[in-house]
RNA sequence: GGGCGCGUAGCUCAGGGGUAGAGCACCCGCCUUACAAGCGGGUGGCCGCAGGUUCGAAACCUGCCGCGCCCACCA
């Protein structure tokens, strides 16, 4: 592509088309990896914490996708926000660093591999795990490079140089070191506690990888004596029960507590004892209590000292003596109400009870409460400091109605079980000496001889948690990035896990730092949407590729479309529909940018001293639509940027100015005008730039013939070029080119035909505009033979049409008419309350005077419609 | 059971005390020399229901009705 403003010839205009090939439709494909090539060859998005110590920073950690998956429009938009951010703040001359990288995803990832490895007949213990783990590497190396693939088709501006992986040695290093330190300060333990299992994935979760979902179920009501009837959802457990517990101030046991009952079909006696946690208004207030299978049964049972008996294995098999033993539990459940029916006495009833149950996230098994051995990190007080980071505003959340959600989260939150028993992952660093002992090493020593490690690895999001400072150098102190960029400007991600990652780097973070935060604020997004609201899931058929976008209409479109819908805090909704209407907004700034080379738009040399009444508008606008834009980018309102920017560019710079400067650009003001234009597209185009950033670099280098828009200086508002005046009286025009059209339309007069017309202007504001008014309107002059068969007074002009007889003088009259009657009643409304004295003293001054514009508005209406009719020939 | 939020044009959503907005869809007419991925014109809404506050309510308050999400150890 040529560059027409490197041509010093063509100052005012002259043939300058023959230096322009723009094709007259933008295709991406041809642009876009040439283009991101090129950038990432030039450096562009590299970090340098030394380059120049005078500019401030801007850093942002990209939430690491899961080495697992593939990027779907959920990661489309949350990396479209984030680049929108950081490539402003590049333009801005922020030294910016925007840190790529992957999650290695424990369970999820080690799920694939195992189902991969089923496929081929083999389970990962046929493999043995250094086998299993280096097959998972394997793995990860190609589905990896498919997301980093996905990332540059997006034109992501992240900094390749320090990629980063939540398994790779200098993140293994920060997680030995942070373990190490919250081991020595107490706050990781290892005890014997009931934890969340998944009988599947045969390893403990944590309370938030655990899903509730309302299920079907009976409440079972069993008599265990003659007094005493419990209810459960889950008879099984009934073999483990080793109490029955009421409420301490229920009457109608208190003289049981201390006696003992026969559990049925194990003729074991058990204790009643009294516990404050039974609620004595639910059901009968007895309730059974079964220490290893139930997390507040285990509390009382610790409480009175209770042994907790298992009666379940780790695959959920009965391991209880007797006939049930050997099955699976959902066989169990089954068997054992209809063992206690045996007697007819004992099962009191059974009905039908919809309840809560707790489903593994990653392979939606139920989950079950089991008692082990499992190491937990103390969340007191991390979770505290993470509240009050947020509190005393150090970290703000944004939108903040989110914050509750946050606070609910961390004041309430559970100790962490963070071993898992899986293969990938990070080995819990923890050793056991012959003897018992127990050692956690510092994280560069050597492994003591004879000593064994712990063979659990920790839970995927401990990892994850040290993200904003392991990728920047993190535990070396000194490090650079560390210095330069932490804590970090914004941390962008999804209201979905706000709990799973946020909260727990705001823990780690503010612990591992000495205090300071990770990030100074958090900026949550929702949910990408299809059209009508419902969530994407391959069930309903739904989900869109973010690639499949992008190779048909283009990352720039994905990007606008994604980003438009991008209200604070909500969820986007998203469409085909969409996405073919930001292509064509993309195509649509390709043709303005293409008019205006052909014409010699250029950008060299201060503006024009002097400019018409339209560049003036022009400018004018510009300078309001850059303060909006850039106000509404600083407040995370990516829907209301791309909006202003749409419509200025669509609906202003292409539909009035470029129609008005055409015919500026064929008389003296050429020289003003190709200036103008080229400002304004220049503009135009830098504030675009973060959200479409090809097209726009593209275009932008064309037109200018500089080396690359990302390092040009974002706008700054001028209010020097505010001019209401200007504005109003193109608003003027526009108003009355609109309501010839809307006669011509009305009248059948087709728009490419010229229609002969001589205009009165008496003292109209519009009177210098007679050249543009007739280009808009296709208005001719009036010759030999003119013959006004129509008179439109509007705005201060009368425009005598010659419609050579054409005209539907009882349409137009039913027309005018029907706006007469509209005017008349906005008259008397308006009038009726600038009347009103209540309204006079109370409303604001600028109320009242919105209301007089009304009232003048609608009775120069009046007085035109009533001149339009008086106007029109008799039928 | 707690928390947050939502019901505005056919669809998706903005707005937020001063007489309703956008995109898409729809209707009519146009290949008008940047763009048919385009241009011009137009139709369409008692802003969920009922009360209240106010000179004025789609907006604020109360109560209903309907919907969504998050959290939760009532067996």
């Amino acid at each position: 592509m040529t560059q027409p403003s490197n041509d010093p010839g063509n100052e005012r205009g002259e043939n300058p088309a023959a230096d322009v090939d723009l094709p007259t439709q933008y295709q991406p494909a041809n642009v876009e990896g040439r283009l991101y090539e090129r950038w990432v060859s030039a450096g562009y998005f590299t970090a340098d914490p030394a380059r120049n110590p005078a500019a401030p920073a801007y850093s942002i950690v990209i939430p690491p996708p899961n080495v697992t998956g593939s990027l779907h429009m959920g990661h489309a938009l949350d990396h479209s926000i984030q680049d929108t951010l950081v490539r402003r703040r590049r333009m801005q001359g922020h030294e910016v660093a925007w840190i790529p990288g992957m999650d290695h995803a424990g369970i999820a990832t080690q799920n694939v591999v195992e189902r991969e490895l089923a496929k081929e007949g083999l389970s990962r213990h046929d493999l043995g795990r250094e086998a299993f783990v280096e097959r998972v590497w394997q793995w990860k190396g190609e589905s990896g490079g498919r997301i980093l693939g996905q990332m540059r088709r997006l034109g992501d501006s992240v900094d390749w140089t320090r990629e980063a992986f939540t398994m790779d040695e200098p993140r293994a290093r920060a997680v030995r070191t942070i373990f190490k330190r919250l081991f020595d300060d107490g706050l990781i333990y290892r005890a014997e506690r009931i934890i969340n299992w998944c009988p599947r994935c045969l390893t403990a979760l944590s309370d938030i990888e655990v899903e509730h979902y309302d299920r079907e179920g009976e409440l079972v009501s069993i008599r265990y004596s003659d007094e005493i009837v419990v209810a459960t959802t889950r008879a099984e457990t009934m073999l483990g029960d080793t109490a029955v517990a009421v409420h301490p101030d229920d009457e109608r046991y208190r003289h049981l507590v201390g006696t003992t009952v026969e559990l049925p079909l194990t003729g074991r006696r058990i204790p009643v004892v009294a516990d404050e946690h039974v609620d004595p208004g639910f059901g009968t207030g007895c309730v059974k209590v079964t220490p290893a299978h139930d997390p507040n049964d285990f509390e009382i049972g610790r409480r009175h000292d209770l042994p907790t008996l298992s009666v379940m294995d780790e695959r959920g098999v009965i391991t209880a003596h007797g006939p049930f033993q050997g099955m699976d539990r959902f066989e169990a459940r089954p068997a054992v109400v209809a063992a206690l029916r045996e007697d007819g006495r004992i099962v009191k009833e059974v009905r039908p009870y919809e309840h809560a149950v707790g489903h593994c996230q990653r392979c939606s098994t139920v989950v079950e409460p089991r008692v082990s051995l499992q190491w937990f990190v103390k969340v007191e007080p991390l979770a505290k400091a993470a509240g009050d980071a947020v509190r005393d505003g150090r970290v703000a959340i944004h939108p903040p109605e989110m914050a509750p959600r946050y606070f609910e989260w961390v004041d309430n939150m559970h100790d962490w079980c963070i071993s898992r028993q899986l293969w990938w992952g990070h080995r819990i660093p923890v050793w056991y000496g012959p003897d018992g002992e127990t050692v956690c090493p510092g994280p560069d020593d050597e492994p003591l001889a004879g000593w064994t490690q712990d063979t659990d690895v920790l839970d995927t999001w401990f990892s994850s948690a040290l993200w904003p400072f392991s990728t920047l150098g993190w535990p070396d102190a000194d490090a650079a990035d560390l210095k330069r960029f932490y804590p970090t400007s914004v941390l962008v991600t999804g209201y979905d896990i706000l709990f799973f990652w946020v909260a727990r780097m705001m823990m780690f973070g503010l612990y591992a730092m000495d205090g300071v935060q990770p990030f100074h604020t958090i900026a949550l997004h929702g949910m990408v949407r299809d059209q009508h609201g419902k969530k994407m899931s391959k069930s309903f058929g739904n989900v869109v590729d973010p690639l499949d976008w992008i190779d048909r209409y283009g990352a720039d479109a994905t990007r606008f479309t994604l980003l438009r819908g991008a209200n604070p805090g909500g969820d986007v909704p998203v469409a085909e529909d969409w996405a073919q209407g930001s292509r064509n907004f993309c195509n649509k700034l390709w043709n303005a940018t293409r008019f205006a080379m052909i014409n010699g738009a250029h950008v060299r040399g201060g503006l024009p001293a002097e400019v018409s009444t339209v560049d003036a508008w022009i400018l004018s606008r510009l300078q309001q639509v850059v303060a909006d834009v850039d106000g509404h980018l600083e407040s995370f309102d990516f829907a209301k940027a791309c909006e202003t920017l749409y419509h200025f560019a669509w609906d202003e710079v292409c539909d009035w100015y470029v129609e008005l400067a055409k015919v500026q650009l064929a008389d003296e003001r050429a020289g003003a005008t190709q200036r103008v234009l080229g400002e304004v597209l220049d503009k135009l185009l830098r504030l675009l730039h973060p959200v479409i950033p090809f097209v726009t670099e593209e275009l932008w280098t064309s037109l200018t013939g500089e080396e690359t828009i990302i390092r040009a200086a974002w706008p700054a508002a001028d209010p020097a070029r505010e001019d209401k005046a200007a504005e109003l009286t193109v608003e003027s025009l526009q108003r009355l080119v609109t309501e010839v059209r809307r006669f011509r339309a009305d009248q059948g007069l087709k728009p490419g035909q010229k229609v002969a017309a001589a205009l009165e202007w008496s003292d109209s504001p519009l009177r210098g505009h007679e050249e543009g008014v007739r280009a808009l309107l296709r208005l001719t002059p009036p010759e030999d033979g003119f013959s006004a068969t129509a008179s439109l007074p509007v705005e201060g002009v009368v425009v005598r049409l010659d419609t050579a007889g054409t005209i539907d003088v009882a349409a137009e009259r039913k027309r005018l008419e029907k706006d007469l009657a509209a005017a008349r009643k906005e008259v008397e409304q308006t009038s009726k309350k600038l009347a009103n004295e209540a309204f006079m003293a109370k409303a604001p001054d600028a109320v009242v005077a919105k209301n007089r514009g009304r009232l003048a508005q609608a009775e120069a209406d009046i007085a035109r419609l009533e001149a339009q009719l008086a106007a029109l020939p008799a039928a």
